[in-house]
DNA sequence: ACAAAGGTACGATTTAAATCGTACGATGCA
DNA sequence: TGCATCGTACGATTTAAATCGTACCTTTGT
């Protein structure tokens, strides 16, 4: 028992949004990357890559001179133990309150709200 | 154009949750709950609620000796707002894609697809 | 050969969040 | 009255995240 898995940090999910867009990168690109919306030091995204490399969340193929990085867990597995800790501590762990409130919150767009629909739809289709 | 709302810490969610369930509550009151499900010292709870106070976050009422606190902002508004920066880093702003990563989740019962779906119908009928 | 450009390493600092210890005023009651 | 209890105030510390400065190695072009 020791599943306590650690929630990447802001700066964190910024550069594995990055790592997961592009697959493995250079720091110099992430670096550029996360310039186009965030003004950083290079050293700064270095240091943060290094040390989530350490953490194991980034691995790194050392064989060039230009280290290369890439994400070690999955985009979809990494977002999706955000949202049940997001829903969990926000909703209680209900899914649909949570999705009410999004509806709710004219965030949602008549093509999201079809879109939505068909989700459904075929999930409820396999689900009987 | 000043609006950066500073979003609540997780310590700061937790007693908001906490005022957003029982109403105004003395720090005491505020830090049993609290207790149940985390283990604080009672100064830290009072510090806290201080602070945040302080930022503007609760409001209090000193005319009797043990201070009662509320929560400022509507529960709704807040995770609201939460939420809305959640869709947006995470999902690109796609509400439909986030519903479609939650769904997928076998987070959501047979009974919760249904009231997604309610909550659908309802918003189509009024939106047309 | 060597200077410029670009790379990594890493200690140190800054900033923010969270926690605690200690002081001290009010209240209640034997 | 006096002491135990319960309250607030608030400086200080601890912990974690994020950032930066500086040192130093490698590659490249002239």
């Amino acid at each position: 028992m020791s599943s306590d898995k650690p929630e990447p940090t802001k700066a964190e999910l910024d550069i594995l949004t990055i790592l997961w867009k592009h697959g493995p990168s250079t720091v110099r690109f992430v670096h550029d990357q996360l310039n186009t919306f965030k003004e950083v030091n290079y050293t700064t995204t270095l240091k943060q890559m290094q040390l989530m490399a350490e953490k194991g969340m980034l691995s790194r193929d050392e064989s060039s001179m230009k280290h290369v990085y890439a994400a070690v867990e999955a985009e979809h597995k990494t977002k999706s133990l955000l949202l049940d800790r997001f829903v969990d501590h926000l909703y209680g762990g209900s899914a649909s309150n949570l999705v009410m409130q999004l509806l709710d919150n004219k965030k949602a767009s008549k093509a999201e709200l079809d879109e939505i629909r068909a989700v459904l739809d075929q999930l409820e289709k396999g689900n009987s």
